[in-house]
RNA sequence: GUCCCUAUCGUCUAGAGGCCUAGGACACCGCCCUUUCACGGCGGCGACCGGGGUUCGAAUCCCCGUAGGGACGCCA
């Protein structure tokens, strides 16, 4: 049978790193299989759902290139199919009206607790031909089966066994008819033909309930894969307060979907020693049994490298096209200056981000307005003016401006100085960028280019003379 | 509280009874390379939660603790 698998989050925020990898693993499963990736909105929530959150997510998603087959659907249009099913459990004796009030189920709730029990439902409606209360609108309650256990194999925990006397007889219905998400799961993984749940586990505790109803409707269970939460970088849950932020963050942060799929696959799931994957190898390699049964935790420095790694080794191309939105947001013009894939390869091995390739990459495209304090005071000598006029004169000589010819020029001005390089090679680099660090000199001139370069070690001649 | 689940370096992880003196990666610290910053290379620091079993032999299997997480909603 063909592999269906879905990825079913709620739209009441942004597509977390948690829900990510959710859907990374689920995506991956299908896309081993050659099976289909559904996208399903659990929007039965209809006090916390927006379409803001909807829209989030697929972004986040698309991102990423987690592509889907079939979806989105979403379960507020499928109310009339859930009624169907609500009916079709109310006729069968399935399932049945309950009419506590909230204050009563508090109530009892309370007094289990004192007495140190397992708060549930005592199912005081189930089989109860008593005369409703007035005015009372009743939810919906699954028969669950008294007696027996509920037993599945989890493709990443194993087997997980749960008494059915552990389990209540949970609302599918609310009072205003509006079915629960229990319940929604259950009729919508029938319908769609769902072969593997991949999700979050702490839906574990949900899985024996969603099994009863499934075979109350004459089904059998899909496998299932529960797969360990995400925890923040001090190894709590994950929160606002630490690293709870969309994937547009990383986005917006420099980093390449390359870099943030590569780190989440490795997160709670290994292949031996491999640290990189391609996307094809992930595909590849991927499978539900190599997956980690404990949480694991978000390491900011992980995934540093590992945009790096990107950084070095994705095609010229790829980094100047993810580098477009990075340069629009910082405002800087390349339209003057060298051609940006040779500043990608002058940088790439230098910056940790996108954001900061372009952050680091500004004089070769903007004029230097002034210097690093500290480099200046180290590097700019009342001699230096008379050494970087001369390799002014030197490079204005060169009839052609290449990395060696610059270089040369540049050690023959040395020569005649009868200096070493080190007392004017990093006057020229403040001189040219306005910092101690860049790529090498001749590179990093030979990208500025000529008329700059000269006009900018000039400029530098007249500051460190009048400042004398 | 009750149930379910989990437990290897700071972090991500390898490990399916002898290959383990526990391997790799990030981070950190040295050294080398070097015109800066980086890249790279080499080396170092650093872990099997505790206790009992089973076995000739246990990081690996079992039990008991402990710790952490999850669930116990008319949220999903």
């Amino acid at each position: 049978m063909k592999v269906r698998t879905r990825f079913a989050p709620s739209p009441t925020g942004y597509l977390h790193i948690g829900g990510a990898r959710t859907a990374l693993f689920s995506w991956l499963y299908a896309r081993k299989m050659g099976g289909d990736f559904i996208l399903r909105i659990e929007d039965t929530d209809l006090e916390r759902s927006t379409q803001a959150s909807v829209d989030a997510i697929m972004q986040g998603m698309e991102w990423l290139g987690l592509d889907f087959d079939e979806g989105p659907f979403y379960q507020t249009q499928r109310f009339d199919r859930y009624r169907e099913v609500l009916q079709q459990l109310l006729d069968s004796g399935q399932a049945y009206y309950c009419y506590c009030s909230k204050e009563e189920l508090d109530k009892l709730r309370e007094q289990q607790m004192a007495n140190k029990q397992k708060p549930r439902y005592d199912g005081r409606w189930r089989d109860n031909d008593a005369i409703p209360p007035e005015g009372v609108e009743p939810v919906v309650r699954f028969k669950n089966p008294l007696d027996g256990v509920v037993e599945f194999e989890d493709q990443v925990r194993g087997k997980i066994t749960v008494s059915n006397a552990e389990l209540d007889d949970l609302v599918i219905a609310r009072s205003d008819g509006t079915p629960t998400y229990n319940f929604t799961v259950v009729v919508d993984d029938i319908d769609m033909g769902i072969t593997d749940v991949i999700r979050g586990d702490d839906h574990i505790n949900n899985t024996p309930r969603q099994i009863n109803i499934m075979r109350a409707l004459g089904f059998e269970a899909p496998r299932y894969a529960h797969v360990p939460m995400i925890l923040g970088p001090d190894g709590q849950r994950l929160s606002k307060r630490h690293g709870a932020v969309g994937v547009m963050q990383y986005r917006d942060d420099g980093f390449t979907p390359q870099a943030l799929l590569n780190y989440l696959v490795r997160l709670g799931w290994s292949h031996g020693d491999q640290e990189i994957f391609s996307r094809a190898e992930m595909i590849e390699l991927f499978s539900l049994d190599a997956i980690n049964r404990a949480p694991s935790a978000i390491n900011q420095e992980k995934l540093m490298w590992l945009s790096q790694h990107y950084l070095k080794t994705l095609p010229e191309d790829e980094i100047v096209e993810q580098l477009q939105w990075h340069l629009k947001k910082q405002g800087l013009d390349t339209s003057y200056g060298p051609a940006l894939a040779d500043v990608v390869i002058a940088q790439r091995e230098r910056s940790k981000t996108l954001a900061e390739l372009v952050s680091s990459s500004r004089y070769f495209y903007e004029d230097v307005t002034g210097y690093d304090e500290g480099a200046v005071k180290k590097q700019f000598k009342a001699e230096t003016a008379d050494y970087l006029t001369a390799v002014h004169d030197e490079l204005a000589a060169l009839p052609d401006w290449a990395d060696e010819a610059i270089h040369s020029a540049i050690q023959s001005a040395c020569e005649k100085l009868d200096i070493k390089l080190g007392k004017v090679g990093p006057a020229i680099r403040i001189a040219v960028t306005g910092s101690g660090s860049s790529p090498s000199l001749e590179i990093t001139l030979r990208l500025i280019g000529r008329e700059r370069s000269l006009q900018r070690i000039q400029q530098a001649v007249n500051f460190i003379q009048k400042s004398a």
